[in-house]
RNA sequence: UGGGGUAUAGCCAAGCGGUAAGGCACCAGACUUUGACUCUGGCAUUCGUAGGUUCAAAUCCUGCUGCCCCAA
């Protein structure tokens, strides 16, 4: 019999995941990625991907389900990987992603160690998206309720990752896991999505970012892109290109961030319009069939989660690094930010959003 | 200290005798496994100030105060 290691946040989707894999005839193994402790984040953590409350959830469901339950302390891999690359990335003026840092070096990194260690087959996650096999390899395809997909955040997987994992969750609606899950009688059920990065529960991310390295926001000038000063900011990394909110800034339109100067320590500040931009580079990327191919490629493609794909050409510079043009400007694209490439269904690839060019 | 102009919420600003538009900012919700965006709702019993005219004044009149401009 094949074995699965299942990872269990302690929510409906992960609990679901885990039943239907041991009705797929899996032997499973249920766990728990301990990332921090909940004092760490400054407030009880309830509602989050990854919160230690949960755990408790987590362990019933896997004993309701009769599998052995692990809890993997993980706290310093994530301490490193996760929110100090989070910092950094501020620090240097782009926008991070942890959520996708997560899967990269937690669950289908770290996570994969275990399974090793434990003799698993399979990993297996709550994410909305599907994993098909073809003459040719894998490929990754969106979920099959759109309202919920989730592979934007999976573009890094590998083909060998990709043989290992099963996502259960991929062909249902949210509906239908909590049906289940309400069949099963689940205490988790009910419980609500979760948002917010799971380490800065309260939203103030900046705070952490201080707290975890002992840096001290530089305040500077809020200037326009003729290099008028509008006003002082609290720091840099309370900013991100397309925001709108908390500048106190009255230009007698809706004023935006439209670029971040590190050197300068200053904020740029413009209008809407003045956030549209056609193209950019893109880092670190990951074609998900193998070889980046040599001529320019048709996608559509998303430049966040929650963006819906556009139309655009993907044309790689080297191995790792391609030049992604949309048909038409798109709004704030945002380095530090995930670009990920679609043909339809399909996820090609993706990688990090490096700069962008009008 | 002669002449002219102006004074409406944190900012800009409509109103021109009939009982305070709008935008920005801000606040609260909604949306959301990232940051953002977006959406919905809230936000001047009061119009620099003191009087006067009028049934009724932010709107008319007068004094005072502040600011701006032109002359000296």
């Amino acid at each position: 019999m094949k074995t699965a290691l299942i990872a269990m946040s302690g929510g409906v989707d992960s609990s679901t995941a885990a039943f239907l894999t041991r009705q797929a005839g899996y032997a499973c193994i249920g766990c728990t990625m301990q990332l921090y402790e909940n004092e760490d984040a400054g407030l009880p953590a309830e509602g989050t991907c990854c919160s230690l409350d949960d755990i408790e959830d987590a362990r019933a469901i896997a004993n309701r389900l009769n599998m052995p339950y692990y809890v993997f302390n993980f706290k310093e891999r994530f301490r490193e990987q996760v929110i100090g690359k989070f910092c950094r990335c501020y620090l240097e003026g782009r926008t991070p992603n942890p959520c996708i840092d997560c899967n990269r070096k937690l669950k289908f990194e770290a996570l994969f160690e275990r399974a090793d260690a434990l003799g698993c087959d399979k990993i297996v996650t709550g994410h909305y998206a599907r994993i098909e096999e073809t003459g040719q390899g894998y490929v990754l395809k969106r979920a099959a309720d759109p309202a919920k997909d989730q592979s934007y955040v999976l573009y890094m997987l590998t083909q060998a990752q990709l043989g290992r994992v099963l996502l259960p969750l991929g062909g249902l609606s949210k509906p239908q896991v909590r049906e289940i899950a309400e069949q099963q009688g689940f205490v988790n059920a009910h419980k609500s999505d979760s948002q917010d990065i799971c380490f800065v529960p309260d939203g103030d991310y900046a705070r952490v970012i201080c707290a975890q390295t002992g840096i001290t926001p530089k305040e500077g000038d809020f200037v326009d892109l003729q290099g008028n000063v509008l006003g002082r900011h609290a720091g840099l990394i309370h900013y991100t290109v397309g925001q709108r909110r908390g500048l106190g800034i009255a230009i007698g339109k809706p004023a935006y961030v439209v670029g971040l100067d590190v050197p300068q320590n200053r904020v740029i500040i413009g209008t809407n319009d003045d956030l549209f931009h056609r193209s950019c580079t893109v880092t670190d990327v990951n074609w998900i069939s193998g070889e980046p191919p040599q001529e320019p490629v048709r996608c559509q493609a998303k430049i966040r989660y929650r963006h819906p794909a556009q139309p655009a050409v993907v044309q790689f510079t080297d191995a790792h690094t391609a030049l992604l043009t949309f048909d038409a400007p798109q709004r704030a694209i945002t380095a530090g930010q995930a670009a990920v490439f679609y043909d339809g269904e399909t996820v090609l690839g993706g990688g990090e959003i490096k700069d962008t060019a009008r």
